[in-house]
RNA sequence: GCGGCUGUAGCUCAGCGGAUUAGAGCAUCGGUCUACGGAACCGAGGGUCGGGGGUUCGAAUCCCUCCAGCCGCACCA
């Protein structure tokens, strides 16, 4: 940015260095023409400090007519861009198995970039890859046969994915009739026996079912309208292989039908192929990909396409796009971005597991999380009970772990701290909720003389520090949305929770006098309609009281 | 071996399209306190920003190189 906020100013400018770089000329001679040329009623100083800073401060005047500009705004300055059509791919849970750790930050980083693109106008195609197709449903359906639809139904409907995947797998792997059948079966499914895919529909639309109460209990936007599983693709498959074929891009090597784009190389520096159709005939995920990429251009008729994964899939799926480029099926003019996400770690920082070394229910993460917060509300004792202490734990405790996720730069792993996430201190989701419930709080207090005062009050230090936060939010939130990077947002968002908490320390709101009481009330309800706006976005509740 | 990501206070993390003394939270120590909700505020100690070179008036930030860790590198997705 040209101008950014100062501790020794308002706001510091530093381009001056460069300017004077390339003028050949000594920096603060440039800075003093700079100076001297600036005409902009709104500065009431610039100090030319070091080697050329330019140190300026504002006229309160024109802060309050910028905060004034911003408070009457349901968008709070947010511009409400041209409409682009975003596919926004998150989550991607695989039917019959256990939501785990590993879907938790696809899940609430995805959610978040699309809850952040909507805001900003754009048209938001949510799409959750469910992985609902391949060899395991065979097994998977031969087991259901064995346990009875009902009891298997049971089980599912329970929740206990995880239980009916291993006795498959366990039959499979200990039984070789078992392994006959579910092969047999796996033949019937592709081949659209109808009976087989009947059963298959019983084992989607129960995991899809359960995969609705995750994302409920964890308040993600998702709903079945947006799972659109690999199974989708299946009848495209064929046509990617031939127009491939028809295109002249097709390689048979080693028996399987690749592509090789140009710059990936295996490890012996020969060129890696992307796997189109197996030597068996069977195709590999990277058609299904590619037909994703040609219906998503087709038929949804996108502008940019936001892959929320891991990071071991970023070569495979830069392959895919580099297929899909060398098709013409994917066209320059559609932005395609891998919002890369590093992993959760545990304590030891390893890869973050239970105590006997199995992959955590993300179920049993959020209730953890409930509990504690549930714990912590009665320790300090709440006015509120029942369902409504219930529901504040909830809030409370999706903010804690949301928020720890979106806090830490995307790319990084972060350790699952339960402790430190939920204990409500410092830089955490409930310290930001918190801060919301304060300001709430005043205006709860203040009853009918609790009306926000046209102007804002600008003479006391954290007043104007405060303000200066508040301007800050729009370009706080499209740096953040731009970068595809919801921890810009959170740093934000807790950078101006602590400006409030100091002005609230500082400058009593309710006992002041006259017009200063009603200039503090219009920054506080800026500041809580801000809190409120900045975690909305980030898919965080924001109480009106804790 | 090739490619990608990562390495910043005791711990967890920001900052990285260069800029004045490298920031925050936790922890530690010390203050504030009749509190508009103390889940708070103020302050202190604590860092050769993995090592080494280079570019620059100026580098955590850009370039090179080395070290360490993680991930990927042909038919499960």
């Amino acid at each position: 940015p040209a101008l950014r906020i100062s501790d020794r100013s308002d706001y510091q400018a530093n381009g001056v260095m460069a300017l004077a770089k390339r003028l050949g000329r000594p920096p603060r001679e440039v800075a003093e023409e700079v100076v001297g040329a600036l005409h902009f009623e709104g500065i009431e100083s610039v100090e030319i400090a070091g080697p050329g800073f330019l140190n300026i401060t504002l006229a309160s005047a024109f802060l309050d007519h910028q905060l004034r500009a911003l408070g009457p705004d349901e968008r709070l300055a947010v511009a409400n861009v041209l409409e682009r059509r975003v596919v926004v791919d998150y989550s991607a849970p695989n039917v019959a198995k256990e939501m785990h750790v590993g879907h938790l930050r696809s899940t609430v980083i995805g959610d978040a970039l699309a809850r952040m693109y909507r805001f900003a106008g754009h048209h938001v195609l949510a799409r959750n890859h469910v992985g609902d197709w391949g060899t395991p449903f065979g097994m998977l359906i031969e087991h259901l046969l064995d346990i009875g639809e009902d009891q298997a139904v049971a089980t599912l409907s329970i929740g206990d994915l995880d239980a009916f995947y291993k006795e498959a797998r366990t039959k499979f792997d200990d039984d070789d009739g078992f392994k006959g059948r579910s092969r047999a079966r796996v033949v019937a499914l592709q081949g659209g026996d109808p009976e087989t895919l009947r059963l298959w529909h019983v084992l989607v639309n129960e995991s899809i079912a359960y995969f609705g109460e995750v994302y409920s209990k964890l308040d993600v936007t998702l709903t079945p309208d947006d799972v659109v599983g690999e199974s989708y693709y299946n009848e495209r498959l064929e046509g990617v292989v031939r127009d491939l074929e028809t295109l002249g891009l097709l390689v048979e090597s080693e028996g399987a039908l690749c592509v090789f784009p140009p710059g990936f190389q295996n490890r012996e520096g020969e060129p890696l192929p992307l796997i189109v159709q197996k030597s068996d005939d069977g195709f590999g995920y990277a058609a299904t990909d590619l037909a994703a990429v040609r219906d998503r251009v087709d038929h949804l008729h996108v502008d940019e396409m936001i892959y929320v994964v891991g990071a071991p899939q970023v070569q495979h799926l830069e392959m895919v796009w580099a297929v899909a480029r060398m098709a013409g099926w994917l066209p320059d003019r559609v932005r395609c971005e891998q919002a890369v996400f590093g992993n959760v770690l545990g304590p030891d920082h390893k890869m973050f597991k239970s105590r006997s070394g199995e992959n955590v229910k993300l179920v049993s993460l959020i209730d953890d999380a409930v509990e504690r917060a549930f714990t912590i509300l009665d320790e300090r004792g709440t006015d509120l009970d029942g369902d409504e202490k219930y529901l504040l734990a909830q809030q409370i405790a999706r903010a804690a772990i949301k928020y720890a996720d979106l806090s830490t730069e995307r790319q990084h792993d972060y350790v699952f701290d339960l402790d430190r996430m939920v204990a409500f201190e410092g830089d955490t989701g409930p310290y930001l909720q918190y801060a919301h419930a304060r300001v709430r709080s005043i205006f709860r207090r203040a009853g009918n003389d609790a009306a926000p005062g046209a102007h804002f009050a600008l003479t006391e230090p954290a007043e104007r520090d405060l303000a200066l936060g508040l301007l800050a939010f729009p370009e706080a939130f499209e740096s953040s949305l731009a970068s595809l990077q919801p921890h810009r947002l959170c740093t934000y968002l807790f950078d101006l929770a602590q400006r409030f908490t100091a002005f609230y320390d500082r400058c009593p709101v309710l006992s002041s006098e006259g017009s200063l009481r009603s200039e503090r009330l219009a920054l506080c309800d800026l500041t809580g309609r801000t809190l409120r706006l900045g975690l909305g976005v980030l898919g965080i509740d924001a109480p009106e009281q804790m």
